[in-house]
Formats: structure tokens, C-alpha cells, sequence
DNA sequence: TCTGGGGTCCTAGGACCC
DNA sequence: TCTGGGGTCCTAGGACCC
């Protein structure tokens, strides 16, 4: 989906339409309704914290805001852009449109997060372009919204060119364009080259994807290591044998909170105590809501130095019960050094399973005494 | 005026078991 | 009286993605 946040807000506030908008920051800067029922929008240079950008429209963006940047440092580069809060419950909604569009069109969906998906057309008798043209036509007609697909012989190909034509793109790549369509693109346009090995390859004089794919397989395992190397040497060449993953079942169950102000364990104890517990609190009903019970508990924060820890602690029995995460949290918390000030603080359950199937993994009485 | 929140996957060492 | 070869689980950290 192109610029997914800002765009669901467009269709909220059309009267932004072409204008530098930005999604980030907490609840506040909503905007208030005028006298004369006009809205009143919060500018970027209003804000004042330690957000980060969550989406740009594309003006924005060509004023050089994009996502993940701070919300500060955004607010110099465009102080008169509007400000407005994430609403994920929104995004949430029309994600479930546009999922529901295109698998009425072509079921073979895997989910890659709230705006993405990749989609299994090997079987789909529809040739490439018009099928593409028809799923954008079904994602507009569901939510009004516009969406950038790449068509290719796979995921790894297929994320790159679906990113080559944006916004409101269609691009259809086979394995002979590859030396001219992806090799001059730079290595981070690889899904899976992120900051430190695009850095890394860099200080190789390894810019491209062509020169990627120039470098030895020795060469690669040499720096990168087995796995990594070799994946690599295959990226390089446009090789990629995942299939598309239709279901799974999620690992993992978090919340965590980045504070207002950096917070210190003894002269803050009462303050962390309340947090501590409500993040608890709010991962028992996430895990309840979505039926799922873990073993695994386990903790993280962040010092105002930013070097962030984690401890873990597996029980011997799945739970998704509040006061039994605060327990087991508070045990983790207890390995961890507290005499820095803190800035975040968070709290996961891992080694998930259904709710529905837990009780059948708790061995009976005979179970335990069969040899 | 640095740097969110929710995830996945990988690596690596140690405990422990057969 | 100097040291096996599998395997699984647990824990911690880190890269990466949306």
C-alpha cells in the first residue's frame, strides 16, 4: 500500500490532499473542530518529544521526512508540514479491506504486516498486467486507496519491483531483465541488506547489486559468515525458493514503552512499579483476546544511553494470566542492573500456543509414570 | 532536540539427556 | 587419569522488517 498510514488519514481529511502530512508522535495533537466545523490541524513544529515519524506523505517526503526519523528532527526540515497522531485501529480496518479484496481475486495470500503482502499468482490463469490492474482496481473500489504492485518469478524479486514504480505502480520483471532492471539498484534495495551490512559492503566497495554479484561465493562467506554469505550470492543473482507462507502462528506477544522523561529505579521506583505492571496487564489481554497462552516471559529495557537488555525465564506452564507475568517479570528484572536511568521498559511472552491445545500439553498423572 | 512499537529469524554457549 | 556424538531446550543479543 503506498504511504499506508497517511493515506487512510487523507481519506479522513481530504482537505490535506497534496499537502506535507506526517503520522507519528502520541495521542495528543489530535485535531479539534472549529467554530465553523473546519478542522484544526496540529503543525510538526508544534510537537515537542521523543517520537518518531511513522509515515510522510509524499510531499513530505520530497522535503526530506521519512519514516523512522525523529519527530524533532523532521520538525526542522519541515516545521509547517500537519501533524497527526496514528490511529491503528483505523489502519487495522482498512488492512482487513484490502487483504478481503485481494484474496477474493487470488486466495493465496501471505501476510507480510499491516500493508504488505505477497501473493501466489503461479496458478492464476489472468495474464500478469491486467491481473495486476485488476487487484488495484479491487483494492480501490474497497478502501480508496492505492497500492504498488511488482510481478516476478519471486519474493525477493517481487519486493524489490513492487518498490520501483511507486506510488500507484505496476511493474512486471522477469529473470532477463535482471542485469538491466536490478543490477545498477543499490544493495539496501535488497529485503535483508539493512543499515549494518549495507555499511559493512560498502567499506568492500560493494555499492550495487551488480557488484554484488560480482564478488565470490568465497569472498562472501569470508565476510558474511555461512548463511548469511550465501544467501547473499544467491540475492545478488535474483535467486530466491521461499514459497509464499498462506498461514502461520505468531511466536511472540509484546508491549513495551518508551517514557516521557528517562526514569530512575529508586527515585522513579513507584512510577516504573505502575508501568511495569500495566504493560504486564496489557500483554495478558492481548493473549487472552487472541486466545494464546506462552511459557516463555521475558523483559526488556533500554538505558538513557540507549543500550537496551533483555532477560528471559521459561515457566512450566503456559500461561496467559496478568499476576503470573508480573511474577515472572519481576524475576527477570531482578537479574538486570538498575542504577542508570531508564527509557524504556518492556514486557514479551514467548514459546506461544493456542489456549485451545495447552491444556492437552500438561501430562496426565499416567503420562508422567509411562516409561 | 537524536533514535517508536510490534514482530521474525539467526547465532552461540551452556545445561542436560541418551 | 584427559575426554564422543548426537539431540533439545534455555537464554541473550543482534540484524532486520513493517
Amino acid at each position: 500500500m503506498d504511504a499506508f498510514y497517511a493515506s487512510v488519514e487523507l481519506l479522513r481529511y481530504p482537505e490535506l490532499r497534496g499537502q506535507p502530512v506526517v503520522i507519528g508522535g502520541r495521542s495528543l495533537h489530535q485535531p479539534a473542530t472549529a467554530a465553523d466545523g473546519s478542522r484544526l490541524f496540529a503543525r510538526l513544529r508544534d510537537y515537542a518529544g521523543r517520537g518518531v515519524v511513522t509515515t510522510s506523505t509524499y510531499e513530505a517526503r520530497a522535503l526530506g521526512v521519512f519514516s523512522a526519523m525523529g519527530m524533532m528532527k523532521a520538525a526542522k526540515l519541515a516545521p509547517d508540514a500537519w501533524l497527526l497522531p496514528a490511529d491503528f485501529d483505523a489502519y487495522r480496518h482498512y488492512s482487513r479491506l484490502f487483504k478481503q479484496a485481494v484474496r477474493s481475486i487470488a486466495p493465496q495470500v501471505e501476510d507480510r504486516g499491516i500493508d504488505e503482502i505477497y501473493i501466489d499468482l503461479s496458478d492464476h490463469p489472468e495474464e500478469s498486467r491486467p491481473l495486476a490492474l485488476h487487484i488495484k482496481q479491487a483494492v480501490r473500489e474497497a478502501t480508496g486507496l492505492s497500492c504498488s504492485i511488482g510481478i516476478a518469478p519471486n519474493k525477493l524479486l517481487a519486493k524489490i519491483c513492487s518498490d520501483l514504480d511507486k506510488p500507484d505502480g505496476v511493474t512486471l520483471l522477469t529473470m532477463e531483465d535482471l542485469q538491466t532492471r536490478i543490477w545498477p539498484l543499490p544493495v539496501r534495495k535488497i529485503n535483508g541488506i539493512g543499515p549494518k551490512a549495507g555499511e559493512k559492503l560498502g567499506a568492500l566497495d560493494v555499492r550495487t547489486i551488480g557488484e554484488l554479484a560480482q564478488q565470490t561465493l568465497e569472498f562472501l562467506l569470508q565476510h558474511f559468515g555461512r548463511s548469511y554469505g550465501e544467501w547473499l550470492f544467491n540475492a545478488a543473482r535474483g535467486l530466491d525458493e521461499r514459497p509464499v507462507v498462506t498461514q502461520s502462528e505468531p511466536k511472540s506477544i509484546s508491549r513495551e514503552t518508551t517514557f516521557e522523561r528517562d526514569l530512575h529505579a529508586k527515585s522513579d521506583r513507584s512510577r516504573l512499579s505502575e508501568i511495569f505492571t500495566a504493560l504486564c496487564e496489557r500483554v495478558a489481554g492481548d493473549l487472552q483476546r487472541k486466545g494464546y497462552v506462552g511459557k516463555t516471559i521475558g523483559i526488556k529495557l533500554r538505558y538513557d544511553d540507549f543500550r537496551t537488555l533483555t532477560r528471559d525465564l521459561t515457566l512450566p506452564v503456559a500461561t496467559d494470566n496478568p499476576l503470573d507475568i508480573r511474577r515472572a517479570a519481576g524475576e527477570c528484572l531482578k537479574r538486570v542492573p538498575l542504577d542508570q536511568r531508564l527509557r524504556l521498559l518492556g514486557v514479551k511472552v514467548s514459546a506461544l500456543q493456542r489456549k485451545s491445545d495447552a491444556s492437552e500439553s500438561v501430562p496426565s498423572q499416567a503420562e508422567l509414570l509411562l516409561d
